[in-house]
Order: structure tokens, then sequence, then C-alpha cells
DNA sequence: GTCGACTCGGGTAATTCGGGTC
DNA sequence: AATGTCCGAATTACCCGAGTCG
């Protein structure tokens, strides 16, 4: 934890503005000291002593535990950030799920990199650690309940939708438990300015192909985790795309089951890799104003 | 939903004078902080507490951040809501869902008997039409999704837990992948005062274990839909009943896989068949003080 | 030395305080 | 007993041009 901390981060660490903050250092309330150009430098335990005497909510204490952030090392803080995530996920803090992620948000990451470069990321290391055995299911299970929640939340804080955005659908598999990507990818589509909904998970080829007719979407995405029978699964997919094709409705796929030769066997809009590719994709499909420099 | 508010904020969206809400929150029946000059801070949790109890209506519940049409106190029948709560669900309508069970639970209704009577209900319907084929896929499984945002959401509206508030966890077996009706277990607990989390779905006994141990509950619920093997199912139980009692935890069960015999064969501190028996036995650990007056 | 982001101090408008009264 | 309105003083939020930081 860094002992000196700006004025901007314990603002909005506390959720008050910098003015008030400021008439509080000079009214001796939080200990200060100044840099050579009389800017303001914050003793983090003088700032908690503050909370304390006050009562005062923390609103986000993660910042607080943050190194003052160095311009151009974004990409640094994504990846420290997840560390910080999955040591939360771990210990069951939802809370501080939140708040870490709703601050990379803050901060103006694109939501493509935040589910890149911290959710997934911190998902395959979980993964790892389940493998060897150092993880106790629960916890995995718990980590998983834990990012639907925090996803829920980040989901509210995104800017409400006009009603022209174009629609965007899709889900898992039939046999693909997993709703976890496929909420990530509402999330992205949803910072990117489209009316994305997960449809849920373990969908079979024939509710997709009455479900993508019903919601009359301009892209249908799929994630696929697993694949039950090959065979099978060639001609269903066939048959959704050729009706995406007749409808006007691009196909972006993902998952770890979609292997090269698999992907030699059909047809697709997209295939991605990582959200950061969907989110390229998506862009060229309907392109958004440029909030997110990402 | 906002975290925290002014006064006038809340004023304003409830329709009565800011002098009103300054002495509810001076005589306790508001929670409030205050800043360093002592302006107040709202939480809008327990805003939303004192409008169930009282029965006080909302006027203007976009400035908490709410669903446009909630009503604080309205004259809700949980019967005649279970109606429109299920076509909502199967049409997909997020918004009008979260609408009709939050205005349900500003009207004061158990979350027990919500659970029961809408949500669980809802879905005992959906499944109804589905096994009649009046249901797309799709429909069943997004309406599983919207539930779980509903139920975020109410969580976030619940109040704040007092941190001596006693623990209880609990999720679904292994082989058992509805998460739902563990999701209704917390919330109903939470409503009653606990700090309920789940930890999930497709639980195998040996983590339950682990999880028991690791987080010291005083209460552990099981969720079973299915049970994969009944004879490895009743020595594992068994074990895990042993080790409830060892540990002074109650352990309530529900769930249709649960028949009359499977539970001659178990032991258990109560079998829950709807969510209200289940809150009832939640009492008899930890009575909880009538917050309602009238 | 350049540059973008941050912070400074100070001023202003809006909000909130506590208390008294209707 | 409870609510709404009014008051001067205090607090907070937002804004600006100039200076500082990394």
């Amino acid at each position: 934890m860094k002992d000196l901390v700006s004025p901007k981060q314990v603002a909005q660490a506390i959720g008050v503005s910098e003015s008030s903050l400021k008439r509080w250092c000079d009214q001796g309330l939080i200990p200060a000291i100044k840099t050579a150009g009389g800017h303001r430098r914050l003793a983090v335990n003088g700032v908690l002593a503050y909370l304390r005497r006050t009562g005062h909510p923390i609103v986000d204490p993660e910042i607080l535990g943050l190194p003052p952030a160095t311009t151009g090392g974004a990409d640094r803080k994504l990846a420290g950030e997840r560390e910080r995530f999955l040591e939360a996920l771990i210990g069951g803090d939802e809370a501080l799920c939140v708040q870490i992620v709703l601050n990379l948000y803050l901060a103006d990451h694109a939501m493509s990199r935040i589910c890149d470069e911290v959710l997934a990321s911190a998902f395959a290391e979980i993964g790892n650690r389940w493998g060897c055995g150092d993880l106790a299911v629960y916890q995995e299970r718990r980590s998983c309940e834990l990012c639907h929640r925090v996803m829920h939340e980040v989901r509210r804080a995104l800017p409400e939708l006009p009603s022209e955005a174009p629609i965007a659908v899709g889900g898992t598999l039939d046999g693909d438990p997993y709703t976890l990507a496929s909420s990530m990818v509402e999330l992205v589509l949803r910072d990117l300015g489209w009316r994305a909904a997960s449809l849920g998970n373990m969908l079979p080829f024939s509710t997709l192909r009455a479900a993508l007719c019903d919601t009359c979407p301009r892209l249908f995405w799929l994630s696929i985790s697993s694949i039950r029978d090959l065979d099978s699964f060639y001609e269903q997919f066939a048959d959704l795309w050729e009706l995406t094709q007749d409808n006007g409705v691009a196909l972006a796929v993902g998952g770890k089951a979609l292997t090269e030769d698999v992907r030699r066997q059909i047809h697709y809009s997209a295939f991605c890799d990582t959200f950061e590719h969907l989110a390229s994709f998506a862009r060229t499909l309907h392109p958004m104003r440029s909030a997110n420099a990402g």
C-alpha cells in the first residue's frame, strides 16, 4: 500500500468532491504534506483515521491501495488489478470484486479489455489452481457466482441505451453450462452501444433458430466451450449459419471448443479468440462514438 | 441504484419535505451518516427499508435509480402479480420483472412469500408450458437468466446487514445445475437478517465439508433437485450431517429430489417444501426483531 | 523541452444545516 | 403528535486560468 496518495484518488475513494477534500485538509482534519510546487499529498493512514472518526463510508477503498496511475501505464494497471481481483474472488469478497472492476470501468478502460485481461484471465488462473488442487471446488463455484454478481453491478453502471441501438443476442449451446463468457459478451457489446441480451446457457440449436427469428438481432453470438457430438454439431451449425445469412444477421462465435480443425468445417461471420476481437468486429458492424480509447 | 444520496434527492423521490426527512434521520428511523461539515448522506437501501416498513409511497423512483413505475406501499396482491411476472418473464422484459418484484417487496410482503408465490410459482408454470411445448426452450433459459437479474436487483434493495448477524451458506449438489432456488434461499435469509451467501451449484460433498469448516456458518442449506447415485448420496450426506452436528450447524434441505422415501433415509435439521417453511425454521434459530409496527 | 493529466487557489451557485414557528 | 415552511449561517459542488507533476 502506498503511503501518499493524490487528492483526486481520495476524492473518488470516499465519494466527495475534490473541493471538500481541499477544505478538510486545510482545516487540519486530514493530515497532508505539500510538494515543492504546493500540491497536496495525503497519508493513507491519515485518511483512514478520518474515515473512522467520522464514520464516513469508503465508497471505493480499492483506490487507496493503488499506486498513483502513471501515464501510459494503463496496461500495467489492468494486469496488476487482475491479481487483486483474483484474490478477492477466491476469498469470496464480493464488495471488493465489484469495486475493482467498477473502478477500472470508471477509469475508462474498454469493457472488452477488462473482460480479457481481468475477468477471463482470473478464471484462467482459477482453472490452473483448481487443476493443481490448490483451490477448493467451492471456491471455484463461488467465484463464478461472484463474477456474475460483479457483472450485474457493472451492467447497471453502463449508460442507458438508445432505443435505436442495434440488437444482439446469444448464449451457449446445449451441453455447455458455463454462462460466464456469454454474460461477458453481453457486457462488452453493451459497452459498445448494442442492446445485447444473453439468452442463457444450454440452448439447443432448434431454439436458437426460434430465438433468432423472434428477436430479429443484427448480431448473434455463440460461446462454445464444449461440443457433445461433432457430426451433429456440424450439421446443425450449418443450418443456423444459413438462417443467419438469410436474415442478414452476423454470426460471431468463440470458445475453446472451436479448435482449428473444427473452424475449418464451419462458416461464421467472425471467430473471436478474445473479447477484444469481438469488440473490433462489433465496431465494424456498428461504429461507436469513441468514448473508450481502450 | 446509487449508494449514497442527498436529503434533497430523497425528499423529491418520496414526496416529503426535507424537514421531515431530517427528523426521521435524527430519530434513527432512516440510517444516515454525516460528512465532516455535518451534512447527511442517506443509503438508498436504508431509505427503501423505511418506506417498506411504513408503506410510504414513492413519487419519483428514478431519482433513487429505481425502475420507472416503482411504487412504495402499493397494495399489490401476490397471486395477481404472479401472472404479470410470468408474462414479463416469458416476454423477456427485464425492467418490468424487476419492477413487479420490487413493488411487492416495498409493499412489505415477506421475501419468502414472494419467492414461493411469485418466483417459484412462475417457474412451475414455465415448466408446465415447456412440457406441453407451449414455450420455446430459449424462453425458459432466458427466464432463468432474467430471474437471476431480478434477484440481484432485489438484493441491492435489502438493508445493510449488521456484522453480528448470523452466517448462512449453501448451494446445490454435484449434478444439480439449477442455481435459482439457492439464490432464492439467500434472498429469503437476508430478508430475515442473516448474512447469507450462496456458494453456487454443482458442489461435491467433499467441498461442502471444506466450505462448512472454512465459513463457520450457523445454518447450512442444500437445494437438491436431482441426485445422481442414491447409495453414494446417502453415505456422503450422513457424513455431512455428522459434520454439521459436530460443529453446531443447522442443516436445512429442500428440493424435489427429496421424496418421502429419500427423506426417510437421511437426517437433517429441517426439510422445507417452501421458502415459507425455511423462513419459519430460520426464525426459530434467529428471531428477527419486528421492525414493522403496523 | 514538450505534453497531457493533474492540482492549485479562489470565486460562485446550490444545497444543507439547526432551530424556530405555523 | 406530525408535517410543511421560513431563516441566516455553514457546507458542498462546480467552475476557471495558472501552475505543477511525471
